[in-house]
DNA sequence: GAGTAGATCCTCT
DNA sequence: GAGGATCTACTCA
C-alpha cells in the first residue's frame, strides 16, 4: 500500500479530492492498535463560501485546524455523543475539509467491535460518521494530527473505482444551511451496504 | 418496515 | 445558555 503524498490533499478543488478518497483506505495505528477501512462515502464542505461548513461563521479556535494546511485531520464532537472524523485539505488560509461518512471494515475487526461495544460484524459497525469515529477510536484530542503519520494515515491499494459506481447527492443532516443544503456534495459507492442514510 | 423522539456535552454567543 | 455535519431504540401498523 502506498501513503497519499501531501500533494494529493493540498489541491483547490475538494469536490474532487472526495470523489477520489473513495475506495482509499484508512488506516489508524493509535497504541498499535491496527484498523483499517475501505471509505466508501464522503462530503465535501467548501469552507467560508458553504453555509453548512462550521468554517462559514470564521476562523475559531474550534475551525482553527480547518484553515490549517491539508494533510491533517479534524476531529470534532456532535451532539455531545459523537467523534466525527474530517480530512483538511487545500492550502493555509482555505478552510476546505472532508467527513468521512462511511468506511468498509478490512483489518483490525475485531479491535473495532471492542471499541464500538458490538457483539459481531454487520454492516452498523462503520455506517455513519458518528460509528465511523468510534470504531477507529477517533477522539477530539487527536484534532489537527497529520494524516502522513505512522499512527494515522490514508493510502492507496491498487482498488479501482470506476466512475459509474460513484453516486451524488445532497449532503445530509445539513437541512439548516438553506440553499447550500441543495449542493451535491456528497459522494459514495453506488449499492454498498455500509453507505449511510437514506439513498436520495 | 417506517417514522419519531431522546440522548448528551463541548463550543460559541 | 442554546444548539449541533447523528445514532439508536421504541412505537405503531
Amino acid at each position: 500500500m502506498n501513503k497519499l503524498p501531501l500533494s494529493f490533499y493540498l489541491r483547490d478543488d475538494v469536490v474532487k479530492i472526495s470523489k477520489e478518497l473513495l475506495g482509499k483506505v484508512l488506516v489508524t495505528n493509535w497504541n498499535n492498535e491496527y484498523t483499517s477501512g475501505r471509505i466508501v462515502e464522503t462530503e465535501a464542505y467548501a469552507g467560508e463560501i458553504d453555509k453548512a461548513s462550521h468554517a462559514y461563521k470564521g476562523r475559531t479556535k474550534r475551525t482553527e485546524t480547518m484553515f490549517g494546511e491539508g494533510g491533517r485531520a479534524y476531529v470534532y464532537l456532535c451532539y455531545g455523543i459523537h467523534q466525527m472524523f474530517n480530512i483538511v485539505t487545500n492550502k493555509n488560509g482555505k478552510p476546505h475539509a472532508i467527513l468521512i461518512r462511511a468506511v468498509e471494515p478490512i483489518e483490525g475487526i475485531n479491535i473495532m467491535l471492542e471499541r464500538t461495544g458490538k457483539k459481531k460484524l454487520d454492516h452498523t459497525l462503520t455506517k455513519g460518521p458518528g460509528n465511523v469515529g468510534k470504531a477507529f477510536g477517533f477522539h477530539t484530542s487527536q484534532c489537527g494530527a497529520s494524516l502522513l503519520s505512522k499512527e494515522l494515515f490514508i493510502a492507496e491499494d491498487g482498488f479501482k473505482v470506476s466512475k459509474s459506481m460513484i453516486v451524488s447527492s445532497p449532503r445530509v443532516g445539513v437541512d439548516y444551511a438553506g440553499e447550500h443544503a441543495e449542493w451535491y456534495y456528497r459522494f459514495f459507492m453506488e449499492g454498498n451496504p455500509y453507505v449511510s442514510g437514506k439513498v436520495r
